[in-house]
DNA sequence: GATGAATGAGGATTCATTCAT
DNA sequence: CATGAATGAATCCTCATTCAT
C-alpha cells in the first residue's frame, strides 16, 4: 500500500539514502535490473537477495517491506525528472532568443539523455505505473501536474513570440503529451533501446512542427 | 511459454472456442476484468473462479494453465486488430478518391471504435506485452510485422496522391507508430478512458498532419 | 480402502467380468499398461480415459473408483498364479515317477511362462503389493497360505522319493520362497525381462539343488 | 528428474547436511519413516512438516522439491551400501585363509546388521526403484555395476581357493543376486522383520553352498 | 451404456516477512 | 549491521469423482 502523501513518502526515503551502506546499493542496483526486466510482482526477494550478494534479512531491515523497496527506486526518479527537466532549460530559454524549433531540440536531447541514463529505473517506473491501478491513479496525478505547470509556461512564451500555432493550450498539451509518450515509451520499452539517435530526433521535431501532411499547393 | 508459431497457438485456441459453455464465458469475462485491472501477475485463479462463480478447477480444466487462458484472452485480439484493421479501410480506399485526410480520420474512428468495445481486453494485451519480457519478445514483432505491412500500402498510394510530404516510408512509419501508441496508451490505459470525443480525433489528425509550429510568415 | 474379506471382493469383480464391452477392455488393458508403468498412484484416471479413448465418466461407471480398477486387474491374476500353478502339476506328479529335478523345471517352466504371458499385470501387482503396506497386510497372507499349502505338500512327497536333503520344511520353504521371489522379481520388475531363457532354468534348477559351494575333497 | 551423474548429486546433497539444523534432521527422520511405510506418491509434505513439528515451507527451504527430500535421503544410504559392504571384508579376506563359507557369513551378518540399522532407508530405496520406472533406468545401473565389480573379486578369489564350483562368474553372480535381492526384499521389506536370526543367516548359508537336493547316492 | 462438464478437496511449491543470534 | 532459519498464507494446479444429458 503505498502512503497517501508520495511527497511525504519521497523525504522518508530519501533521508535514509544519505548515508548508503554498500549492501543496500547492490540491492537497489539489483531490484532496478530485476523489476525492470521481469516486472515488480515477478521478481522474488530472495532472487534479488541472492544476485546482490546480501541475506534476505538484510533487505528487509532496510526497507521494511518489498514495496518500499520499490517506491525507493521510483520516487526519486519521478521526483527528479519534472523539476530537473525543465527548470534550468526554462531559465535560458527566458534570456535567450531562441526559437521553439531550438527549444524543442535541447528539451528532448536533454531529457532523452537523462532517461537513457536511468533507462532500467524509467523501465520499472512506467512498468509499474501502467501495471498496477492503484500506483498509477497515486502516481499519475502528480507527474501530470508537474508536466502540465512547467510545460504551459513554456507554450505560452512560444505563443507569444509566434513559433507556436494559436491552438488551445489544452490541446497542445494532449499532443505533447500524447507524442512524448508514445516516443518514449516505444523507444525505451517496447523496442528497448539504449539511446536515440540525433536523426531520430531531427525527425520528430521536424513532426511535431510540421506533420507529414502536405498542404496543397 | 509461448510457443514458437503465435498463428498455430491461434488455431488450437479458437478450436476449443466453438462449443463454449456459459461458465467459460463467464471465466474468460472476469479474467479479462481482472486481468485488465490488477494485471495478471496480481490476480490469483481462486479469484476469478469466485468471481466467475465456479470452481477453480474448472478453469484449468479448460485451459490447463493460468498462462493459456492469458493467451485465449490475448491471441484472439491480437489476431483481429491488425486484419480487421486496415484490410476492409484499404479496400475503399483504392477506388475512392478520398484524401489522407479523410482516410485518417476513418481510419483513426475505426480503430478507435474497435478498441472502445473491447476496452478492457485491449488494456489487458498491452500491459502484459510490456510487463513480461517474453511476452513481449514473442508478440511485438508479430505486431510490427502486420502493422507495418498494411501501413506502408496506405503511405504509398497518398504519396502518390501528393497527401503526404516525401518523407522516408520508415520515418513517416515511427511517426505514425509512435503518435498512435501515445494515443493510444495515453488515453485508454493511461487516462483509462471509455471512448473518444470527435473533437479529439480532429485535433490529433490535424495535428499529424500540420504538427503544431508556425511556419515563419 | 480394500474390503476385508478379499474373495468376497473377488467374486463381485468376477461377475462384472463375463460381459465386458470393447471399452471396458481397452480400459484394463490400458490401465494395466500405465499402471506397470508407473504405479497406480502415478497414473491419473484421465490418462487412461484418454489413451483408452473413453470418457472418463466411462471408467468409473464400470468400476466405481480407482482402486477396484486396480483390483479388477489384481484379484483374478492372484486367484488364478496358485491354483493353475500345482494343481496340476501336482496332479501329473503323483503318479509319475518324476524326479524333484524333473518337477522343479516343469514347475518353474509353467510358473515362468504364466508370468510370462501376464507380465505387466505381474509387474503391477508386485509393485501395489510391495508399495502399499495396507494392500500388502491384504494380500500377502493369502498368497503365502495358498503357496504353502500346495508346495508343502509336494516337499513331503519328494523327501520319501528321497530327492530332498532332509531339512526342516520350514526351512526349505523359505529358502524356496527367497529364491523364487528373488527370481521373479529381479528378472520380471528389476530387470523388466520379457522371457526367460531355458539356461537360465536349467542355472536356478541346479542352483537350488546343488548350491554353488564346492564340498571338499 | 534425477541428474545424469548420480555422484554430482551426491555430492551436492552430502555437503548441504553437514551443518544439519535439528529441524533439518527431525524432517528426513518423518520422511523416512513415512516414505517406508506408505511411500512416497501417497506421503504428501503438508503430512511430513505437521509430524515434524515444522512449518510446510521449511521442507523446501531446505530441500526445495519433494523429490529431492526423496534423494535426500535415498543417495546417502545407495553410496555407503557398496563401498562400506565388501572393501573391507575384502581386506581382511586377502590376508586370511578364510573359507567361502566364513567369508559368506561374515559378510551376510554384517549386510543384514547393515540393513536391520538402516531398515526404513532400505525399504525407501526397494519400494522406489521398483516403484518408479524413471528411478530404476537411473539408479539400477550404478548398483548393479558396483555390486557386480566388487562380488566378482570376491569370486576369483574363492574359485582359486577351490571353495566355489566351476561355474561362469556370470552364473554365481545372477544366482547370488537372486538370493540375496530374494533374501533382503523377503524379510525387510515384505515380512518387514526387523532383524534376522543367527539361524536363518545359517540355512542362507547352507542352501547358497548346498543347495537342498539330495545327492543320489 | 456413454459422455464430458463441473467439482472441490488436497497437493506441491512460492514468497514476503520475522526474529533470534 | 547482517544473517539465514523458519514461517504460513497464498498460489497454481491435479485428480478422483459426480451427474445431467
Amino acid at each position: 500500500m503505498v502512503n497517501n502523501n508520495l511527497l511525504d513518502e519521497m523525504a522518508k526515503i530519501l533521508k535514509k539514502s544519505n548515508k548508503q551502506t554498500v549492501k543496500q546499493k547492490k540491492i537497489i542496483e539489483v531490484a532496478i535490473t530485476l523489476f525492470a526486466e521481469k516486472g515488480y510482482s515477478n521478481t522474488a526477494t530472495s532472487e534479488i537477495a541472492k544476485m546482490a550478494g546480501v541475506a534476505e534479512g538484510t533487505i528487509f531491515k532496510h526497507y521494511g517491506t518489498k514495496e518500499n523497496l520499490l517506491l525507493s527506486i521510483m520516487v526519486p526518479f519521478i521526483k527528479d525528472f519534472f523539476p530537473t527537466m525543465a527548470d534550468e532549460l526554462i531559465g535560458e530559454l527566458m534570456n535567450d532568443k531562441c526559437t521553439f524549433e531550438e527549444f524543442l531540440r535541447a528539451f528532448l536531447t536533454n531529457r532523452i539523455a537523462f532517461i537513457s541514463e536511468n533507462r532500467e529505473i524509467f523501465q520499472v517506473v512506467i512498468k509499474e505505473i501502467i501495471y498496477k491501478e492503484e500506483l498509477k491513479n497515486e502516481i499519475l496525478p502528480y507527474i501530470l501536474e508537474a508536466a502540465s505547470v512547467r510545460l504551459v509556461k513554456v507554450i505560452e512564451i512560444f505563443k507569444q513570440r509566434g513559433d507556436i500555432k494559436d491552438i488551445p493550450n489544452d490541446s497542445i498539451l494532449k499532443m505533447l503529451g500524447t507524442v512524448m509518450s508514445g516516443f518514449f515509451i516505444s523507444n525505451f520499452i517496447l523496442l528497448n533501446k539504449k539511446s536515440i539517435s540525433e536523426d531520430a530526433i531531427e525527425d520528430i521535431v521536424f513532426f511535431i512542427l510540421n506533420g507529414f501532411g502536405q498542404s496543397p499547393q
